[in-house]
DNA sequence: TTGCGAGTTGCAAAAGAATCGCTTCTAGGC
DNA sequence: GCCTAGAAGCGATTCTTTTGCAACTCGCAA
């Protein structure tokens, strides 16, 4: 929206004008995984969605003409492993997954209805960091190794109920 | 272990010595469900688990003269509706159950290599609980109904590690 | 005690998500 | 430009959970 965060400045160095995309790429190089095509794509629309997103929804917005499903599950896992993308869970057990550059853990209350989320307040979520955090640290004290945790929160939104008669979940 | 609490008491009255799988019992008559042979075995082997436990186990656990894994399906949905029994979630997307008879939310640590369950410490739990109260309040606020929430840790537990070689779950 | 009916169960089949095997392809170091 | 380990494609499979439907039974009432 502003100018001077604007790509293609013509005096910035390399570094700064980086895409999300680009960044996503450099921590796949990072960490020793190759940057395709497909892995390329699946990035960029996860950054476009900007929301946690279902396997099945982001294979549908690359396209019928892009890459198997297969590959996304797999692409998913391998983000995942590498912490380049965060997970949330819906109560049916299946997963949503969202771009992780770098900001702090991100926690969300899901629509009950719609499978809607949306983010916790910073207040909400900064206290809850908090407290999680403060159970890891003592976990790790315990000695468990590797520690991490779930949180999310479910309810029918006052957003969803205008939305009850859609059929499915609003795409955009 | 102490003589005051046993059941069949000579002087005591009829509420007072109730078994927990009464007490469960009456939560089903009470909302309306009825009291038939298998959720009864269900609701036993719950009890006497005492640990979030999965279908499958705890269909295995009823022995294969009982009833149906479909109907263990189906009684956990209806538990879980009113509040019988809550459900922990593990990072596969399967759940696990364990009763529910009245006592705060449980929070647990799964072990990632055994799916071993462990419960919070009390002051974890206490701290996290309140948090978790605070961001439902605010989303009730906000205009959410029917709210509710799932955290799980998840680590390598240090029991685990000794247990590393094992093939399967420790069962008891 | 007997009868009735809604709620439950059992069984088989289906649906759905996620994984696996294997072949083919390609990113990226040499 | 060549080579190879890693990645993608595609088909088939596994595993958990759900659904449909007929048969059964709990529990209220006569």
């Amino acid at each position: 929206m502003i100018a001077s965060t604007q790509t293609n400045h013509p005096i910035a160095g390399v570094k700064k004008d980086q895409s999300p995309v680009d960044v996503a790429c450099y921590k796949l190089k990072e960490a020793g995984l190759r940057i395709t095509q497909p892995r390329v794509a699946i990035l960029a629309a996860l950054i476009k969605a900007g929301r946690p997103t279902s396997i099945d929804a982001l294979h549908g917005e690359l396209g019928a003409n892009s890459c198997d499903i297969v590959t996304v599950y797999r692409c998913m896992a391998a983000f995942e492993s590498i912490g380049l993308v965060r997970r949330a869970f819906l109560i049916n057990g299946t997963s949503l997954y969202e771009i992780n550059l770098g900001d702090p853990n991100r926690y969300h209350v899901v629509c009950k209805q719609t499978n809607k989320v949306e983010e916790l307040d910073a207040d909400s979520a900064n206290e809850l960091r908090k407290a999680v955090q403060h159970i890891e640290e003592t976990l790790r004290a315990k000695g468990y190794s590797e520690v991490g945790h779930i949180v999310e929160f479910f309810g029918k939104s006052p957003a969803g109920h205008r939305a009850q008669a859609d059929v499915a979940v609003p795409s955009a």
